[in-house]
DNA sequence: GTTGAGCGTT
């Protein structure tokens, strides 16, 4: 059982394999991806890592959220779901 | 610079 998190305000230097890096000490990281604008390419300043462990995950939330990266200080917390998109088959 | 996409047409 896993859990999914978020990370935010990243600087836009970092990569998801920096990120993977970031939080591997933590537990097992079943993925990790920094999320890139799909309009201009650059990063949109978050991604999110998931956890093979819930437990795992929970450390990394309370160690790793407010820690610096970089020049920025990353929010950690667990993952929303997904933003629903307007359905344009109906537009 | 803050909560993930793209395909394809209900």
């Amino acid at each position: 059982m896993g859990k999914k998190l978020y990370v935010g305000n990243l600087p836009y230097s970092v990569d998801q394999a920096q990120l993977e890096q970031a939080f591997a000490p933590f537990g097992t990281v079943e993925s990790a991806i920094v999320i890139n604008d799909r309009d201009t390419g650059r990063s949109k300043g978050f991604g999110f890592v998931e956890f093979a462990n819930d437990d795992e995950a929970q450390k990394a939330i309370d160690e790793m959220n407010g820690q610096s990266l970089g020049q920025r200080q990353i929010t950690v917390n667990e993952a929303r779901p997904r933003a629903p998109r307007p359905d344009r088959r109906f537009g």
